[in-house]
DNA sequence: ACCTGTCAAGTCTGG
DNA sequence: CCAGACTTGACAGGT
């Protein structure tokens, strides 16, 4: 293996899955939060918190924002069985699905006691179909940041997303995404503040965490070798690699990333469990100017280059795509793929590449 | 029914 | 030091 790709040798584990795919890569593919397709599915309404203050009956107005959280939870119930139907496995939850949660004006609030019922209905439909969900606390959610009260928010934020999967029944395979942050000029301090900061986290929320590379700051080796010294998995995202690079290419780096996913199915002791297999990020330039901004589809090539090229050692990969017309974009690459050479559709989503 | 402005958040840049 | 850009989907309020 090391020889044929130059790259570091891998785990026994590794060296099996290999032999039972012969050589065949299968790449699942999914979307964020909303569907294009579906009227009315909205898995993130809301109330500003200017409205909430407006009504006169705060009792009323709590009962407003668990009958708009318990919509978006029917709506996100709606968007998995017409992913169900679809056969799209990969889904990435709305960080909006309970309005105003972490807000101060609603500490008193707790909003599990009306939603504990569809949450649990949620995560047993995602367990059931063994939908890879995930969640992508925003970027506010910063651990290298220099301040405690943005370290404190960020913390709260994470917190409220792990509560999440726990109230829905979904155990630490399933992952909430976030990127390192700022540098405030040092990015060298910025990068091991975060690792402090992280390290000191609670193990049930730490454990929960994926790192992804950015468009901006943190390239992809950065994330690799910071992801590395925390032991968690990292989620590539071309796109990002694209625009925020140091000259290194991502398929060089793709066996230590497929490791650190090896690393977390040992630690879980779930070996062959598609839950954990590498994840990748995907979208398009909007246009040469706006290189860094989402595109409406994404195009094909990049992906493809980059599929072919890790194909030889990488069993399964699963792909997230971020594009403003959701699963309509998935949808379209689907179909661009499926008449390229040496690949064949499995399911609606879901693809094998042979090399 | 549609359109425009506003809302949240934290970081970074330009003035 | 402060204002504005960046990002996103949806609300809010006007026509």
């Amino acid at each position: 293996m090391s020889e044929r790709t130059g790259q570091p040798s891998h785990t026994s584990l590794y060296e099996e899955n290999i032999a039972k795919e012969k050589f065949a890569l299968i790449v699942r593919f999914g979307y964020v939060a909303m569907s294009v397709h579906l009227t009315n599915a909205s898995p993130s309404q809301t109330m500003t918190a200017t409205q909430f203050q407006r009504l006169p009956d705060r009792e009323a107005a709590i009962r407003k924002l668990e009958r708009i959280a318990a919509d978006n939870l029917h709506n996100t119930l709606r968007i998995l069985r017409y992913n169900q139907a679809e056969q799209i496995f990969l889904y990435r939850l709305s960080s909006k699905l309970i309005p105003l949660q972490t807000h101060e004006l609603l500490a008193d609030w707790d909003p599990y006691a009306a939603l504990e019922q569809p949450l649990r209905e949620l995560g047993e439909y995602g367990r059931q179909h063994r939908f890879r969900l995930s969640f992508h606390p925003d970027h506010f959610t910063v651990f290298s940041t220099p301040r405690q009260d943005v370290l404190m928010k960020s913390q709260q934020d994470l917190e409220r997303h792990v509560s999440l999967f726990e109230r829905m029944g979904l155990d630490e395979r399933y992952k909430c995404n976030i990127h390192i942050g700022g540098t405030y000029g040092d990015k060298v301090a910025a990068s091991d503040r975060f690792i402090q900061r992280i390290l000191q986290l609670p193990e049930r929320l730490r454990m929960r965490l994926t790192l992804e590379n950015d468009d901006k700051t943190f390239t992809a080796k950065e994330t690799l070798d910071t992801a590395h010294a925390l032991g968690l998995p990292m989620v590539l995202d071309l796109h990002h690699h694209a625009v925020n690079h140091q000259g290194e290419h991502a398929v060089d780096l793709w066996a230590d990333i497929q490791q650190t996913w090896s690393n977390e199915a040992v630690r879980l002791n779930q070996l062959e469990d598609e839950l954990l297999a590498p994840k990748i990020h995907i979208s398009s330039p909007k246009s040469e100017k706006e290189k860094r901004a989402h595109a409406d589809y994404v195009e094909v090539d990049p992906f493809l280059e980059f599929a072919r090229a890790i194909a030889p050692f990488t069993p399964r990969l699963d792909v997230m795509i971020e594009a403003k017309r959701k699963d309509a974009a998935l949808f379209q690459l689907m179909q661009d793929l499926s008449t390229v050479d040496g690949i064949s559709r499995i399911n609606g989503a879901a693809l094998e590449m042979f090399s």
